[in-house]
DNA sequence: CTAAACTCCGTACCATAGTACGGAGTCAAG
DNA sequence: CTTGACTCCGTACTATGGTACGGAGTTTAG
């Protein structure tokens, strides 16, 4: 609880619209703070929030997933974030491996357009991806 | 082209539903073979081209990525597909940091649990993930 | 102290990525 | 050779994740 922000500021400094900030205020993913004089105020801990979100969902996850994910920050019940987080590990490191194998298989192919093959057949696709 | 598929033994092989099939097509993405007899048949090849659009968006592609990634794959104008694949890689590269990242904190908040820190905060928001 | 800019809230609209539906023709097993 | 499953095609509907709009009150810079 650093700043005093108003709405549009934390959606300026997240980088969203400020729709975009009540939109996630009605879908659970962001508290929204009491309104002492009519106008609610921010903190860092809202942009921080913020911006995982967005991240999160860059690397695709689903609104429903990142709210998963925003549990276990919060969550009191260590037991069920453990369980949780195991899981969501688990998916991380197949989404890495995944994107891993697509950039090999970019690299191979740049690769190959530098050594001018000009007719060979460029096989991300084909890729044994898993 | 091993296979003689129908659509309907195409979308069980790619996991994926019929109506998926055809809008892919209707967006280009897969291509529609022409009818002899009425009945369109599809080959290995479709049903690989299938399942590189399902795992690129697990990871956080759109349909619109997904063309471009395919676009690599089939462009025979080396010089224009050595650009966008580099392009790709970098993406995918940070995609996979920031998976890592979140990977990272998720393992920390796990080892915390277990070490039973009960009332600590819960760190994956706050995290650097970039 | 007023005018522009911003807040709150509700409702409506939008794009993306499918999913469902219905009618007409086709194929395959009994 | 029919009946049930499947194909084709078009149109319509759905869910997700926002974006836009409008009216009423607020706040702030000149």
């Amino acid at each position: 609880m650093e700043t005093n922000l108003s709405i549009g500021k934390l959606a300026k400094a997240a980088e969203v619209g400020v729709e975009t900030v009540r939109y996630y205020q009605r879908r659970g993913l962001l508290e929204t703070p009491s309104e002492a004089d009519g106008i609610r105020r921010y903190s860092d801990d809202h942009v921080d929030r913020l911006r995982f979100i967005k991240r999160a969902q860059t690397v695709g996850f689903t609104l429903e997933e990142v709210a998963d994910l925003l549990s276990l920050n919060d969550n009191r019940d260590h037991h069920v974030a453990r369980q949780l987080a195991s899981e969501k590990i688990q998916d991380i490191e197949l989404r890495i491996t995944r994107l891993g194998k697509m950039a090999d298989a970019l690299r191979q192919l740049v690769h190959e357009c530098e050594c001018g093959g000009e007719d060979m057949p460029c096989p991300i696709i084909r890729m044994s991806l898993e």
